[in-house]
DNA sequence: CTTATATTGTAGTGATCACTACAGTATGGT
DNA sequence: ACCATACTGTAGTGATCACTACAATATAAG
């Protein structure tokens, strides 16, 4: 059956989703790519098909990653405020990891690119519906459960909160200080009842 | 003295800026950016010196135009409540418009690019700056006359109309429904008690 | 061991990119 | 009219891009 890959795929598709992450599709070079993920053209061509290809199994890994850590975040036994300040202290936080690429991979990709390629469009706008909707539950069971008033509207705030997170995440490419993204962070939960 | 040019250069810089929001930078050739600003090769050159420093003109000249027609609006008559809700309203509906490129045009230039070229990185956070200190003077105003609630914090609701709608201009690129924008801003705008 | 089959390294492909060199041309000043 | 000066069109530059052709090499199966 001839020989067997001298590599592994899922290290290497991790490395290139990190180099995907932190400079954007264009501005990655397959030579770069193939530096970091460590094999040869021709096993990068025999694996991944293409650069594009590549890409959309990066995004993916990190779709299937980060709603895992969400629904397990959710999913704890933990009071909505509690979940939800840790998500958004989770994200702030990260700003200043130096060594983890910055923003929402996912969000990050959203661009022209986004208009110009439909499967990258559709790919991220399922990413936030599913984010969006994953928020909502969470909520209406808090509502449910007496933590969290009557009055508020799940649907609504999921949608709010998502939005805000968005530009957050976006916005966290431009050096803010920790202290004035935790303080509104604070106030717009605060207002929402939360 | 020689000759003079044989274009308006403003309608040039307009054309390219319109180019650019719709496609990005990356996404803009220089062929296509010629062939859309009606001048030829040597003519660009010798008037705006690179594709760089095109688009660093193209982005003040939206930023210029767009903090006029904020200020502007904010420094109409009306009250706070119908001013923030009309901006809102022109942004949504303006998803609609197929002529006009999607989301703002600084907002889709952050990006890793932002990261790497320190001008557009800091330009961009400049403007948004500047755009939050415009919408946090407007609210004093409105808490100052009574309109808003002394318990407003005219900072943070500022903060968070600002990351909010940049989130959302950020994803306006994913063919969302403007019923769903509206409802969502709206309760976001009452929560905060505007 | 042999051999078919798979992986790997290298060199090269055409396309596209921003940008430049330069000759040609038109125009304002005198 | 003349000419210096500035603008314009065209052809071409080197660099970089994703990607491919192909020969060399290594290994699993018999």
């Amino acid at each position: 059956m001839g020989r067997s890959l001298e590599f592994a795929d899922q290290e290497a598709l991790r490395k290139a989703m990190h180099l995907f992450w932190e400079k954007g599709y264009e501005h990655c070079s397959l030579a770069e790519l193939l530096s970091q993920m460590e094999i040869g053209n021709s096993s990068f061509y025999n694996t991944f098909g293409s650069k594009k290809k590549l890409y959309m199994r990066t995004l993916e890994l990190y779709q299937t990653e980060l709603t895992r850590d969400l629904q397990a975040l959710l999913n704890s036994d933990a009071s909505f405020s509690n979940k939800i300040r840790t998500l958004f202290k989770h994200i702030i936080d990260r700003q200043l990891a130096s060594d983890l690429p910055k923003g929402c991979f996912i969000v990050n990709s959203v661009s022209a690119d986004a208009l110009a390629d439909k499967d990258i469009h559709w790919l991220t706008r399922n990413y936030l519906d599913q984010f969006e909707y994953t928020l909502e539950t969470a909520i209406r069971q808090a509502v449910r459960t007496g933590e969290l008033a009557d009055s508020l509207e799940p649907s609504q705030t999921a949608a709010v909160l998502s939005f805000y997170l968005q530009g957050m995440l976006k916005l966290s490419l431009l050096s803010y200080a920790t202290a004035k993204l935790e303080q509104q962070t604070e106030y717009l939960l605060h207002s929402l009842g939360l």
